[in-house]
DNA sequence: CATATATAGTTGCGCACGCAACTTTCCTTG
DNA sequence: CAAGGAAAGTTGCGTGCGCAACTATATATG
């Protein structure tokens, strides 16, 4: 096809998306976790519980580990040290008993509502260096990928439960 | 403070920018380990030091950390591991002998050459899903942030170096 | 009703990672 | 030229992760 294979590199890291994806998100958690790691004290996997929990009450360990892509090792383990620290409570009192519905403790609620402002603030800071039309092209584009990959079962959740 | 406790969520975490980005990258980072990895057995920090020595040849671990961004010991240990497999080599021959002159050796060059090819293909395929008007404004938002967060040492070099 | 298969969640194990400390070499400043 | 500090890389150590295997419960099939 191209008469390139004496030419120069061909790949170039710094443009490549797949690396930019990485390096970015990697950027973007780092700005977060200042946040919930040193302010409460909370790892990723613990944030990302506590967010799913917080907003679908009553969701079980497996909805989390598919919702958030994490592997369910991750998420149990990410439970557990909730549980411990009084954050979530596990209730088995299902119709399936293998399952565990997840709540928030009232202590859990309690950070939940102090934790959410500061991530949506650091979120919008971030976000505030594009202008509206830029941030349009962007997120279409994010909707545009994770559509293509397979990634949002909450659209198809979405619209089974209501 | 409390006006809010009864309404929902506020932060719903499928449509937070931050773990939109994590769970996105994380997911095309999936779709090309299958080539640098069951193919050709490498890591993403190999594929990543290879892909930069293929290009800067002659750079130091210290510019593949930097342009990575990876941590310094991440990169000793992926140079270390390619190194031991002969696919690249380490010279100190420069004027300060505390850096390491990095090369691709021949064996090195022949799986960057095979090597190349697939990962580009890889990301064309999952880049196909948006029109180009979408990519444009995709990859627009990506130079904003990246510029922002001062990721992209590279410019500033490209425009020392050339 | 018994057996087989699948699913929710947990745990043992090996490994890669980041941090801090270290070695070596270079650069400064008196 | 001696001594302090900085930079390039490496290594020991503790930890979090994914895989595979396991337990317990639920569902399907003869």
């Amino acid at each position: 096809m191209r008469a390139r294979s004496l030419a120069e590199p061909a790949l170039h890291l710094p443009g490549f998306v797949p690396f930019r994806l990485n390096r970015l998100a990697a950027e973007v958690s780092n700005h977060l976790s200042e946040v919930y790691r040193a302010r409460f004290g909370l790892e990723i996997p613990e944030w990302r519980v506590m967010a799913t929990v917080g907003s679908e009450h009553g969701c079980t360990a497996q909805y989390v580990a598919g919702s958030t892509r994490m592997h369910k090792t991750r998420v149990s383990r990410a439970i557990a040290n909730l549980t411990k620290r009084g954050l979530i409570e596990r209730a088995s009192n299902s119709g399936d008993r293998r399952e565990m519905r997840l709540r928030l403790t009232k202590a859990g609620r309690r950070l939940y509502a102090q934790l959410v402002p500061l991530a949506l603030e650091r979120e919008r800071a971030v976000l505030a260096c594009m202008s509206r039309e830029q941030l349009r092209g962007f997120v279409a584009g994010l909707d545009r990928l994770e559509e293509f990959l397979g990634l949002r079962p909450d659209t198809r959740a979405a619209e089974q439960s209501q």
